[in-house]
RNA sequence: GCCCGAAUGGCGGAAUUGGCAGACGCGCUGCACUCAAAAUGCAGUACCGAAAGGUGUGUGGGUUCAAGUCCCACUUCGGGCACCA
C-alpha cells in the first residue's frame, strides 16, 4: 500500500538536525553521500585510450564574480545533460571546467579593499568550484584551468608572439574607443550603442598607439566558413556575425581633386556599391575628421574646416551617429572630377562620412541615397535622378529611390537595368584604369591592448634603437609584477604596470641597451579565444597544447553558452582557430561544431538584477529544494534556448516528482537478475517506447520533452505497481531502472540513489543507455480516425496491419459516419491505413 | 530602414513526412486518507452551450480530401545591425 511510504515534507527537511528516516526521500542525505563516490570512481574523466569514440562537450567557462548564480545553474544544467547523455551512449566524453579569471572586476574589488586581484579571484574560484561540485556537474576536475595562472598566460603570450611574427599583431596610432570610467580602451565589439559594454558609460574617442589583431584579414573566411555551421548554430547568431562582418561588394573609383593654392592635383578613391549611379553624382564628400580633409582643403576654407572639426569633437558618439540629426558639413573650396564624364563636383567635408570605413570619401548621389539627399537638401546641392524606378522624383519628394529600375541620363549606361549597369560601369572603370571592383567589410581590426593591471602582459620590449622587440620564448611567461595592490591599481589612463619600475626597465633582448617593457595587458577575450584547445592537454609544457591531443578531441562537438557572446567571444575564437590552422597547429577551421544558446533566467518577466532587487539566490533555492529539483526545473521549464521565468515555475513540483520517482524503487521486489522478457508486456512496451522517444528527443536538444516522457513512464509504473501486475513483476524493475538511467541526465543524485536502492552498483552515470527491443515498439492494435469532411466522427480499434479495403469497409460501416452523412452520397474516400479514413460527401 | 526569430488554454509548454490540437507539468476544482492540517493518492479542467452540437493554434486570403504545420499579404512582440556609401 502506498500509505506505508508516507514521507515527510522533504521541502522543509532539516538536514542539519535530523537524520532522515529510513525510506524517506532526503536530498540533503544524497548530496552528502554521492560526490565522494563519484570522485573515487572517476566516472567523469575521459579514458582517451581510443577504445571509445570521443566527444567534446563544453560550457562557456565562467568568470569568477562571486558565487554561482541562477544563470550558471541553467547553462550548466543544459551542458551537463548533453555530456551525461553521450556518456550513457558509450562515448568517451571530455567535459572540462575552468575559469576566465583575468578581468576588471577583480581589479576594482582589489582597489576597494586594498588587496591583490588574485586574492579576490582565487577565493571566488574556490567558492564556485565547491558550488559546481554540489551542483553535480559531471566535469573532469583534473583538467581545471584558470587563465590568470602563469602556466596558462605564458601560452597566451606565446600565441601573441606567433601572431606578431605573422604580422597579425601590430601597433598603430588611431582614434580609439575610450571608456572614461574604466580608464581603458575598448574594442569595437565592446561598445554597445555608444556605451561601454561593461559599465554603460558613454564611450569617447582618443588618439592612442594601441595593439591590434588583424582579424580583418580573415573577414572573408569568417564569413564563408559559416556555411559549415548552418543547422548546427542558432540562425540568429550566424546572422549577427554576418551583420557584424558586414561584407559589401562594390568598386573603388578614382576621382582627381583639382589643384589650388599652389598644391598639385591629387587623386582620391571612393568606395561605392552603386557604380551604376556614377552619372548621378552631384557632389563629393570626405570624412571631416580624416587627415584627408585637411590635406585637400583650399587655404581660404582651412579655418572653416578646423572650426567644424572642433564642433564635431564635442558631440558624443551617440549624437554623432544619430540618423535623426540634421546633416552638417563645410565646403572645402575644391572640385573633384568624375572619371566617367569629366564633370566637376564640389568637395565637402561632413561627419556623416566615416573616416574608418571604405576610403573615408564618397561620391554623393542624392537621388538614390537618402543620406546624400538629406545633405543635398540641407545645402541646396543639385539632385539628378539616373535610375527610373517608377517612384516620384527624389528631388521633389525628398525620398531617395534605392530600388530596381532602368538607367536614364547616363551616357553609355542608358537603358540598362540596375544590375546590368553595375556590371557595365565596373568593367568600364577597370578598362580605363579609373577604378576596380572591390569588397569592403564593416569589421575592424581587434583592439587588444588594455591599460589595466589584471590581464596577460604583452610580451614586447621597446628599445630606443631596435624598436619593438619580442620577449624570447624561453623567457616566457612575462609575469605580472609583484607588489602592486590596492590604490596602486586605480585607473589613471595609463597602465598601472608602468609604476612597477623594476619590472618595466629591462635590457633590450637584442642589443642589451636599456629598454622598457610594454605596460599594457591583453583584452581578456584573448585568453578565452583558445582555452577550449588547452583543455585537450592542460598540463602540456612544450606548447599551448599538444597538437595530437587537440586533433583527437576537437573541434568541440557541442558548445553551450549565452547569446551575449554571439559576436565577441565566438568571433574571436573562430579567428584564432583559423590562424592556428594556418600555423599548422590544428587541422580544422571551425572550433565549435554545434552551438546551443541557453535562455536567461528571469524573475517576473525581467532579468534578475541587483538594482531591480528581484534576484533569486541560487544557494537558497538549492538549500530549499535540493540540487536535483533546481536542475530539473531549469530543464523542464521550456526548450533550452528559451528564457525561464522563475516566477512561473515550481521547483517544489519538481521535488515532488523526484520523490515520486524515487519511491518507485521501494516497491520493486524482484531481484536484479530476473528475466525481464517475462514481465508485463504492456508496461514493457511503454518503457521501451520511452527510451526510443527520449533518444530521438535528446538528439534534438528537446530536453524538456524528455522529462515529460519520464513523467509518463513514472505514472505508468506507479499504476502498474498499485493496480496492475504489482511490484514483483520483472517489467516493473525494468521500468524503474529505465527511469533511473534517464533521470541520471537531469537529477544525478536521485538517479544514483534510486539505482542503489534497486541493488545496482554505482554509478548509474555509467550504466549505459538502455537497449530498445524493437519488437516491443510494434503496436498490435491502433486507433484509426474516421473523418467526414475532415472532421473526426469516429474512432476504431483496428489491427496495425489492416488493409486499405478492410479499413474502408469498417469506416463506411460506422454508425457515427452514417449519422453524420445524413443521407448524403459519398464522393471520395481517402484511406491511409491503418491510421486514418476521410470520407468526402458529395 | 535592413536582417533574424517568435505568436497554441488561466500559465510554462507538446504535436516525424500536412493526418485525433492542447502531451507533460503548474494553477484551479472535487474526492479518499486525517480529529484537523500538511504530505500522499485518485478524478476533472481549451472555449461557447442545459444538451445535441458548434467554435478554436496572432489577422486576412489561398493550396489540399485534410493546415498549428505549406504558399501569399499583413499585425504584434522579441533580438541584432544601422549616417558602413
Amino acid at each position: 500500500m502506498n500509505y506505508e511510504h508516507r514521507v515527510e515534507a522533504f521541502v522543509s527537511a532539516q538536514p542539519d538536525t535530523e537524520q532522515p528516516a529510513e525510506g524517506t526521500y532526503s536530498f540533503a542525505a544524497m548530496e552528502a553521500r554521492w560526490p565522494a563516490i563519484w570522485d573515487e570512481l572517476k566516472v567523469f574523466e575521459p579514458l582517451d585510450d581510443g577504445s571509445r569514440e570521443r566527444r567534446y562537450v563544453l560550457d562557456m567557462f565562467p568568470y569568477p564574480s562571486g558565487d554561482l548564480h541562477m544563470g550558471h545553474a541553467e547553462a550548466f544544467a543544459m551542458g551537463d545533460v548533453v555530456a551525461r547523455y553521450l556518456r550513457q551512449c558509450g562515448y568517451d566524453v571530455l567535459h572540462p571546467i575552468g575559469w576566465d579569471s583575468f578581468g576588471l572586476p577583480a581589479e576594482n574589488a582589489a582597489i576597494k579593499r586594498d588587496a591583490h586581484p588574485a586574492e579576490w579571484t582565487y577565493t571566488n574560484i574556490d567558492t564556485q568550484a565547491a558550488s559546481f561540485r554540489r551542483y553535480a556537474i559531471s566535469a573532469d576536475w583534473s583538467r581545471r584551468l584558470h587563465t590568470s595562472d602563469p602556466e596558462y598566460y605564458r601560452w597566451t603570450q606565446w600565441l601573441f608572439l606567433r601572431f606578431y611574427e605573422k604580422g597579425l599583431a601590430y601597433r598603430r596610432n588611431s582614434a580609439v574607443n575610450w571608456c572614461p570610467r574604466d580608464q581603458t580602451v575598448l574594442a569595437n565589439e565592446q561598445v554597445v550603442n555608444g556605451a561601454c559594454e561593461r559599465c554603460g558609460t558613454q564611450v569617447t574617442k582618443k588618439n592612442l598607439n594601441q595593439w591590434y589583431f588583424r582579424i580583418t584579414e580573415y573577414a572573408d573566411r569568417l564569413l564563408e566558413d559559416m556555411d559549415q555551421l548552418h543547422g548546427h548554430w542558432p540562425e540568429r547568431v550566424l546572422a549577427m556575425q554576418r551583420n557584424w562582418i558586414g561584407r559589401s561588394e562594390g568598386a573603388h573609383v578614382k576621382f582627381d581633386v583639382e589643384a589650388s593654392g599652389g598644391r598639385g592635383a591629387r587623386s582620391v578613391d571612393v568606395f561605392t556599391t552603386r557604380p551604376d549611379t556614377l552619372y548621378g553624382a552631384t557632389f563629393f564628400v570626405v570624412a571631416a575628421d580624416a587627415d584627408l580633409a585637411v590635406d585637400i582643403v583650399a587655404d581660404e576654407h582651412h579655418d572653416d574646416l578646423m572650426a567644424y572639426r572642433e564642433q564635431i569633437k564635442s558631440l558624443s558618439e551617440i549624437e554623432r551617429q544619430s540618423t535623426e540629426r540634421e546633416k552638417t558639413g563645410v565646403f572645402l573650396g575644391r572640385y573633384a572630377v568624375n572619371p566617367i564624364n569629366g564633370e566637376k563636383l564640389p568637395v565637402w567635408a561632413a561627419d556623416y562620412v566615416l573616416a574608418e570605413y571604405g576610403t573615408g570619401a564618397i561620391m554623393a548621389v542624392p537621388a538614390h541615397d537618402q543620406r546624400d539627399l538629406d545633405f543635398a537638401r540641407a545645402f541646396n546641392l543639385p539632385v539628378r535622378a539616373v535610375l527610373d524606378t517608377g517612384e516620384p522624383d527624389p528631388a521633389e519628394s525628398g525620398v531617395a529611390t534605392a530600388g530596381e529600375g532602368t538607367v536614364i541620363n547616363s551616357g553609355f549606361l542608358e537603358g540598362l537595368s540596375k544590375t546590368e549597369a553595375i556590371a557595365a560601369a565596373s568593367s568600364r572603370l577597370e578598362e580605363t584604369g579609373a577604378g576596380e571592383t572591390t569588397v569592403n567589410f564593416r569589421l575592424r581590426d581587434w583592439l587588444l591592448s588594455r591599460q589595466r593591471f589584471w590581464g596577460t602582459p604583452i610580451p614586447i620590449i621597446h628599445c630606443g634603437t631596435c624598436g619593438e622587440v619580442p620577449v624570447p620564448d624561453n623567457e616566457l611567461p612575462v609575469r605580472l609584477p609583484e607588489g602592486l595592490r590596492g590604490e596602486a591599481l586605480s585607473p589613471k589612463g595609463t597602465s598601472p604596470l608602468a609604476a612597477a619600475e623594476d619590472w618595466v626597465n629591462v635590457p633590450c633582448p637584442k642589443c642589451g641597451a636599456p629598454a622598457t617593457r610594454d605596460t599594457d595587458t591583453m583584452d581578456t577575450f584573448v585568453d578565452s579565444s583558445w582555452y577550449f584547445l588547452r583543455f585537450a592537454s592542460p598540463e602540456f609544457t612544450k606548447g599551448p597544447f599538444d597538437i595530437d591531443a587537440v586533433n583527437r578531441w576537437l573541434p568541440v562537438g557541442q558548445y553551450v553558452g549565452g547569446v551575449e557572446h554571439a559576436i565577441l567571444h565566438l568571433l574571436y575564437s573562430r579567428f584564432f582557430t583559423k590562424v592556428l590552422q594556418d600555423l599548422g597547429m590544428v587541422d580544422f577551421n571551425e572550433p565549435f561544431r554545434a552551438l546551443l544558446n541557453q535562455g536567461q533566467v528571469l524573475n517576473g518577466g525581467r532579468a534578475m538584477s541587483k538594482s531591480l532587487g528581484n534576484g533569486v539566490d541560487l544557494t537558497e533555492q538549492l538549500d530549499k529544494y535540493g540540487v536535483d529539483a533546481v536542475r530539473l526545473t531549469m530543464v523542464f521549464a521550456s526548450p533550452p534556448e528559451d528564457d525561464v521565468d522563475w516566477a512561473d515555475v515550481s521547483p517544489s513540483a519538481s521535488a515532488k516528482f523526484l520523490a515520486r520517482a524515487w519511491r518507485l524503487g521501494q516497491d520493486v521486489t524482484s531481484s536484479t537478475d530476473v528475466d525481464r522478457s517475462t514481465g508485463d508486456q504492456a508496461l514493457r512496451a511503454i518503457t521501451h517506447r520511452t527510451v526510443a522517444d527520449a533518444a530521438e528527443l535528446l538528439s534534438n536538444n528537446k530536453f524538456n520533452v524528455v522529462i515529460a516522457k519520464v513523467m509518463e513512464l513514472v505514472n505508468a509504473t506507479r499504476k502498474a505497481i498499485d493496480s496492475g501486475p504489482g511490484g514483483a513483476d520483472p517489467a516493473v524493475r525494468e521500468a524503474v531502472e529505465t527511469v533511473a538511467i534517464i533521470l541520471s541526465l537531469f537529477a544525478p543524485y536521485t538517479a544514483e540513489d534510486l539505482w542503489a536502492q534497486l541493488g545496482r552498483e554505482a554509478s548509474v552515470a555509467a550504466a549505459g543507455w538502455p537497449e530498445v527491443e524493437e519488437e516491443l515498439l510494434v503496436e498490435e492494435t491502433i486507433t484509426a480516425i474516421v473523418q467526414v469532411q475532415g472532421k473526426v466522427r469516429d474512432r476504431l480499434q483496428v489491427p496495425a496491419n489492416i488493409g486499405e479495403e478492410e479499413l474502408r469497409a469498417l469506416a463506411l460501416d460506422s454508425e457515427a459516419v452514417s449519422r453524420s452523412l445524413d443521407g448524403r452520397g459519398i464522393r471520395t474516400v481517402i484511406v491511409r491505413a491503418p491510421k486514418l479514413v476521410n470520407i468526402v460527401p458529395s
